[in-house]
DNA sequence: TTGTACGCGTTATCAA
DNA sequence: TTGATAACGCGTACAA
């Protein structure tokens, strides 16, 4: 079943191929009768346009590319559902690639994406990633570009991220009005926009309340289970937490390893505080408590924006950076 | 920085774009300075041919498709992981599209995809899937095609699977053995190629040691949670089942609910086994034991099949159906 | 060894 | 109202 073309059309029609195309664009030059004829010839035929000329002729692609640290993590696959969303509503498909938290693999996937010629991208930044000149010599040449969630530091930039530090704030200050004295907080690479913006949040709560902020209970792990592991074992030996603020499923679970595991004995009523999307928090024992981000609003959002630039609408408004509301589930 | 043309090298250089374009693929018959020549410039102005011209001659995209239910669900992200992996090292990218476990959208997915020229494409069946006529339709056609993990019972197709005959029983076995004598098995719908192989390995291993098979133990549930919440709580307060056999994450996680709220005390040592890829389970309380899927090996397995097919490297081998093991995790 | 011309499927421009 | 032609970027058959 070779796709059926204008040219058969124009053929089995005796027509050419110029009033075939203009017929089913419904241009208002063609005759009614002709252009009936075209349009049902086509319907019978099953006809497509093939999309790749189409891209050819356009320089476009009507395909967005996505590139995310890793997609079997509960965040990024929900903002990625809410990215795919828009885009099919607006005619667009998504491509995938993930950077596997690595620098060159993120480089690599930029080029390939750019190569492909997608007509935009969305970026949540590798946690290797030191600067953004590899996304941003692209920017500056007009392909555009929308930051989410790992946004760079630089401002002339479209972004949209979780309102991290007040999600920080609250849960920290939760735990303080718990009466927790000893909140660890086990973090993701200080490189990454959200720890920062966690960490001053988490920071800013033992302010507010009077509390000094011990160095030594803050514990910033890169990618390795083992590192992760290490980082808990010795925070507990050591300062025997009674609680812990996390900044991501996989280290809110390696607590919990760590917890039952007892090497030492923590606290009885030890509470768990963690940014994460994970579905199965309060099922946990002692249950975690979360700070929810709104992941598939911040890939809808995201997408939004970017199928804007493309599409040219957003006449008259500058870069922004949109922060959207965190969700506290307190158990 | 609009991307360099062979166009554009032919002028500078000022010879024809048909010695560029041979220069470039290294042709024999090309002068070895002009090669070099041309190597060179090209090299310096970061040239790259367009996928999108290229595509259009070879009639072919250099890029698979893929069909999941969701990608929001450990199983679908770990295979898809391995499916990016095989692609991305031979060359190809892949498109990643969701049905959300309806028909309607797989359908419009497939053409969407067909319409792309994606070579080929790699799809687990939506739930409410009943034929893949709107699938075969293609295949027939010589589009390239491979089943996973939910695949339909046509013999006629490459099929990759993990063995859930054999994870059932093995996990019915272990329920056995451990003196469970009332296990409630909850499942998927079964039009399912995997609810319906799970079914007869629970069936199979309850006949191997003369138990009775008892149909109000075992619940089909779709995909409305509140439909799962239903069958799961009748089934407790009919039944008080003394281990739960789920077929998903979700299932799983929906009977830890049910088990937490305690309409009814179920047995003090209930037992919860289920097919899941979940890397929460042995927190849970009780630990969930886990029939672990290879997803991984799942989609890199089918990506390579569908490669092959499409680079025409499966010369005498036909129609295959691939069962990788599966790991039983007891806890 | 290199160049010219054509075709992939489509649309836009210009001519009829 | 319709048709012929060129163009998007590339590879290749054929000519030189």
């Amino acid at each position: 079943m070779e796709p059926i073309t204008i040219k058969d059309i124009a053929k089995a029609l005796n027509i050419s191929t110029s009033t075939v195309s203009r017929a089913l664009r419904g241009s208002y030059e063609i005759n009614t009768e002709t252009k009936k004829l075209v349009m049902e010839y086509a319907e019978k035929m099953n006809y497509r346009p093939n999309p790749i000329a189409l891209s050819l002729k356009e320089n476009r692609s009507r395909a967005i590319g996505v590139i995310v640290p890793e997609i079997a993590n509960n965040f990024f696959s929900q903002a990625i559902n809410g990215i795919e969303n828009i885009a099919y509503n607006r005619g667009y498909h998504v491509v995938i690639f993930q950077s596997h938290e690595s620098y060159e693999r993120e480089m690599v996937n930029v080029q390939h994406l750019f190569a492909r010629k997608v007509d935009g991208l969305l970026i949540s930044l590798s946690g290797s990633t030191r600067d953004v000149n590899h996304i941003e010599n692209y920017r500056e040449n007009n392909f555009p570009v929308v930051y989410f969630d790992r946004v760079p530091e630089i401002t002339d930039a479209h972004k949209v991220v979780a309102d991290n530090f007040d999600g920080a704030f609250r849960a920290t200050e939760y735990m303080i009005q718990q009466g927790k004295r000893t909140i660890a907080h086990i973090t993701s690479p200080p490189v990454l926009s959200i720890t920062q913006e966690r960490l001053a949040g988490y920071k800013a709560a033992l302010e507010k309340y009077g509390l000094p902020i011990r160095e030594e209970l803050i514990k910033f792990c890169y990618f390795s289970p083992e590192e992760a592991f290490n980082a808990i074992d010795s925070l507990i030996k050591n300062y025997q937490p009674d609680a812990f603020f996390t900044a991501s499923d996989r280290l809110a679970l390696n607590c919990y390893e760590a917890h039952k595991k007892k090497i030492i004995e923590l606290p009885k009523d030890v509470m768990f505080f963690g940014f994460t999307n994970l579905n199965v928090a309060h099922l946990l024992e002692p249950p975690l408590s979360t700070i929810v981000q709104p992941a598939l609003e911040l890939g809808q959002t995201a997408a939004e924006i970017l199928l804007d630039i493309i599409e040219n609408k957003r006449r008259g408004k500058g870069y922004e950076t949109i922060k959207l509301k965190t969700d506290l589930h307190i158990r």
